[in-house]
DNA sequence: GACATAACTGAAATCGATTTCACATACACA
DNA sequence: TGTGTATGTGAAATCGATTTCAGTTATGTC
C-alpha cells in the first residue's frame, strides 16, 4: 500500500493524502474524512524509508556501545530507548565488541545521514576517532569520557573514587590496596586511580606501589591481581575500580583463607544489580547508568535543535552504598 | 556528497558510478579507476536510505525485546548483532519495557518494510500479536516461546527443568519446593512447572501445593515466595525457575537463620553471569542466550532467502552446572 | 568487408513519500 | 462589481540511489 493507492481509493491526489497525514495545508473536511477512512480501513502506514529520504531525517538515533551484553551498556541503552521512543525515534545499536576499528567504521556509517544523532559509549577516544568525528554532520554525545570540543556526559569518576577511598580511610584503614585497569580507558584507568592517590596523599598515607595492580575489566583479573597483592602483603582494605574486579578480589581472598570483611574489607565502584545480593553485600558507588542514557538522548535532541551548543560536559551523580563488605578497624 | 557529485568529479554519469560501486555491468577500466579514485579522495559513502528505498531492503534487522537491561536480552542482542554485522546488516532495537501494546506497535512499524526481518523475544503471544504477525511481509523468528506456524527458537525449558528437578531427586531430596512465575509466560510459567511436576510424579514423590509459589520475575518475589513457603514448612530443597528467584530465595533462607546448602539446597535456571560467584555458588542450568541470538539471526537470513521454510521450531541446548548450593542428603 | 556479439555509456524511469507551484474557487469588504 | 485574501487541489519536482533501455563503439568470425 502506497500513498498513491490511498489517493486513488479516496478519490484525491497523493498530495492531499500527505496533507491529511501530516496535518498541514488546506484540506476540505469531507476529503479529509474520506482519506482518514481509507487509511483506517486498509491500516495504511507510510513507508518510513521514503519519508526519511524526502525529509532528510531518519528518525533514528545511533548508539555505539563497546559491548551490549554488559550491565552498564544495556542500562544505558534502556535509558536511550526510553527517551527516543518519547520523541518518536528508533534506536540503532552498533555493538563493537571492543573493536576500535569497528567503532570508527560505525561512526562513519552512522554519520552518513543514516541516523539523526549519535551516542557513543567510549572507552578510548583516539586521534582516528577525532578525525572522523570532526567530519560528522549529525550531533554526537560521548558517554563516559570527556572529549574536548564535544558534548560529553561523564560519570563523576573522580569524586566517586575519592569518596570511596575516603570512606575506607574514615573506617581507619591505612593499608588500602588498589586494583585498577589500563590507562587507555581515561575515566576508569586514569581518573579513578588519581582520586585514590590524591585521597591517600591528602590524608598523609604513604602510597605503596606494591599494593597496586592494573589489569583488565573482568572478574578473573580481579582474582589474579588480588593474589598478586597478597603474595606481597595482606592489606586491611581493597579498592577495586569496578564491582567485577571487587568480586574477583573477594574470591581470591576467600580462597586464601581470609574472611571478608573481618580480615580484609573490599569495595567496588559501579553498583551492579547483584552487588547487594553478594555475600557479603558489596560496598560500592552507585551510578545511574539508565539516567545517563536518558541524559545522553535528551542532549542529542537538544543538539539537533541547537547544534551550536556542542561542547558542554555534563556530570551524572553517584551515591555511596555502604554495605557489609567493609569493617571498621 | 551525492552520487551525482562523484559522477561529475570523475567525468562520468551517475549510472557508471553506481556500476563501479556495486561491481556489476560493464565499466571501462580507466573510468572505473577514475571513479574509485574520486570515491577514495572524498571518502564517499552512499546514502543508505536512498539505497534502501531503491533496493526495497533496509539492511536492518529489528529486534523486539521485553527489557534490554536484562542479562538474557542483552546477551541475545549481542548474538544478533554479531551475525547481523557479518551479513552487513544493522540492528534496530525495539525495547518494549514489558508493555504488550508497544510490542504490537513495534511489530506493525517494523513490518512496514522498515526492516528486512524481525526477531521477537516474546514473553506472551496474544491473539492480537498473531493478527499482526499474520500480515507481516518480512520474516519473523520468535525467541523463547513456541508459536504455531511461525519459526521459533526455544530454550529446552522442559528438559532443563526436568533435569534440574531430577538432579535434586538424585541427591535424595524429597521435599522439593517450587518457585515459579505466572502462566502468561508459556515457556517459564507453564513448561518449567510441568517438568517439575512430571519429574516428581515419575519418581512417585507426592506433589504438595503448599510447597509451590508463583509470582513475578524479580529477586524480591523470590524472597517473598520463599518466606511464604517457609511459613508452612522448611523443605530440603528449592527449585526456582530463574536464577534471580533463586537468589531471593537464598536470602530469605539466610534471613530465616537457615544455611544454604546445609539446611536447604537451592537451584535456579538460567546461569546468570554471577551465578558462580554467589555465595554459595548457585547450581543452575546454563542456557546459551548469545547463541540463541545468533541462531535467531541466522534463521531470519535463511527465511529471507526461503520464506516458505517458515514454521520450524529449533531448540537450543543447555547444560547442568552443579555448584555448591546443593547438598547430598 | 559484412555482420554478429560483446563492451561500454548515459538519459530517464523508478522506489514512496513531501512540497512547491500554479491555478481554481469561495468569501469579505469597499 | 471589482479586488484582495483565504481556502482548496493536483501536477510535477524532489530526495539519492539503482536499473532499464536505447544507443554507440570495439572486437571477433566467416
Amino acid at each position: 500500500m502506497r500513498i498513491k493507492d490511498i489517493a486513488r481509493l479516496a478519490g484525491v491526489s497523493p498530495a492531499t493524502v500527505s496533507r491529511v497525514m501530516n496535518n498541514n495545508g488546506y484540506v476540505k473536511e469531507e476529503k479529509r474524512e474520506a482519506v482518514l477512512k481509507v487509511i483506517k480501513d486498509v491500516d495504511y502506514q507510510p513507508n518510513p524509508i521514503a519519508q526519511s529520504l524526502k525529509n532528510q531525517k531518519s528518525q533514528m538515533l545511533g548508539v555505539i556501545v563497546p559491548k551490549i551484553s554488559t550491565e552498564t551498556a544495556s542500562r544505558v541503552v534502556a535509558g536511550v530507548t526510553e527517551v527516543a521512543r518519547a520523541h518518536g525515534y528508533q534506536v540503532l545499536i552498533a555493538n563493537t565488541d571492543l573493536d576500535i576499528d569497528e567503532e570508527i567504521n560505525y561512526l562513519k556509517f552512522l554519520s552518513n545521514k543514516s541516523v539523526d544523532g549519535i551516542i557513543m559509549m567510549g572507552t578510548e577516544v583516539t586521534d582516528q576517532h577525532l578525525a572522523v568525528m570532526d567530519k560528522l554532520i549529525v550531533p554526537i554525545v560521548i558517554l563516559g569520557q570527556k572529549v574536548k570540543g564535544y558534548t560529553s556526559i561523564v560519570h563523576n569518576d573522580y569524586d566517586a573514587s575519592y569518596t570511596m577511598t575516603e570512606y575506607l580511610v574514615k573506617q581507619n584503614h591505612r593499608d588500602i590496596a588498589f586494583i585498577g585497569v589500563d590507562e587507555k580507558d581515561e575515566a576508569v584507568g586514569i581518573v579513578r586511580k588519581k582520586a585514590y592517590l590524591d585521597c591517600l596523599n591528602n590524608y598523609k598515607i604513604d602510597v605503596n606501589d606494591r599494593l597496586m595492580a592494573i589489569g583488565d575489566f573482568d572478574i578473573d583479573t580481579g582474582y589474579q591481581m588480588m593474589q598478586k597483592i597478597l603474595s606481597y602483603k595482606t592489606p586491611t582494605a581493597v579498592l577495586a575500580v569496578t564491582d567485577h574486579l571487587a568480586i574477583g578480589a573477594i574470591h581470591a581472598l576467600l580462597d586464601a583463607g581470609l574472611d571478608v570483611p573481618n580480615d580484609v574489607s573490599v569495595v567496588g565502584i559501579g553498583d551492579i544489580k547483584l552487588a547487594e545480593y553478594l555475600n557479603p553485600p558489596l560496598t560500592t558507588v552507585h551510578y545511574t547508568f539508565k539516567t545517563s542514557g536518558k541524559m545522553a538522548a535528551e542532549t542529542v535532541f537538544e543538539l539537533m535543535k541547537n547544534p551550536e551548543k556542542q561542547g558542554d560536559t555534563l556530570m551524572t551523580t553517584f551515591e555511596l552504598k555502604t554495605r557489609a563488605s567493609v569493617r571498621v578497624l
